[in-house]
DNA sequence: GCGACAG
DNA sequence: ATCTTGTCGC
């Protein structure tokens, strides 16, 4: 399937479809191995850096970083962002030597108007435990988190069924959209991201996957895998 | 018709 | 998302 021919009516009928396919599930197994993934271009090109970083768990160490370059046609639209960007973190993801045990992907998971975000797609795709953390919301009604590191509120829809929450991961920043993505579920979703939070907003699976992204575009890091020394 | 709108 | 320097608040 080439997402790059797509049309967004085209997208909507695959997310449709695709919906059905996600499961919301307690994710319980024991993690030793956590990635991130992230996206980075120059703005105005179809040239889109992907990456997907591995890391130790629970220490959250970097163990290698995926790169791959990749030609997309698919535009930014809102709610369809994984036409854009899923194309280039299939190919980080195969050039991987080990999977991880769950994946964050930067952006939201069924917190979706069709439960279908980016980390939703990529999971059942892959068959893979996801998970999505994003810095801005999409979907869904929350109440404000109080301002001290670890408050969270309920993303809700309107059925006022839970799709994700809100966290406020460090005192006094913007809070964090934090939701299942495939073979996860919401409480074991929060979970997972709360041990991996350090010492920025932002947990360290994308945190480091978006460095690496952008060092990659600038040429200081090679296409490939690298494991880390 | 009017807001909202991941990256 | 990316482009950018200084500046405000804790």
């Amino acid at each position: 399937m080439d997402y790059n021919t797509l049309t967004v009516p085209q997208a909507t009928i695959l997310q449709k479809e695709l919906k059905d396919e996600v499961i919301i599930s307690p994710f319980h197994k024991k993690i030793t191995l956590i990635g991130g993934a992230d996206i980075s271009f120059n703005k105005f090109s179809t040239t889109v850096y992907a990456g997907i970083v591995l890391l130790k768990f629970p220490e959250l160490t970097p163990v290698g970083y995926s790169l791959v370059k990749k030609e997309v046609h698919f535009p930014y639209v809102p709610g369809f962002l994984a036409f854009r960007e899923v194309p280039a973190l299939l190919d980080a993801w195969e050039q991987l030597p080990v999977k991880p045990d769950v994946l964050v992907v930067d952006g939201h998971g069924i917190a979706h108007p069709r439960r279908m975000g980016i980390a939703s797609h990529f999971g059942v795709l892959m068959n893979q435990p996801t998970i999505g953390s994003a810095k801005k919301k999409l979907y869904g009604k929350y109440e404000e988190p109080d301002l001290t590191q670890g408050s969270h509120t309920i993303l809700l829809d309107k059925a006022d069924l839970p799709l994700g929450t809100v966290l406020r991961s460090k005192t006094k920043v913007k809070p964090i959209f934090v939701s299942p993505g495939h073979l996860t579920d919401v409480d074991s979703s929060l979970k997972i991201i709360e041990q991996s939070i350090r010492n920025y907003r932002l947990p360290e699976p994308t945190r480091l996957a978006h460095n690496a992204v952008n060092s990659f575009r600038k040429g200081v890091l090679e296409e490939g895998y690298t494991p880390v020394s």
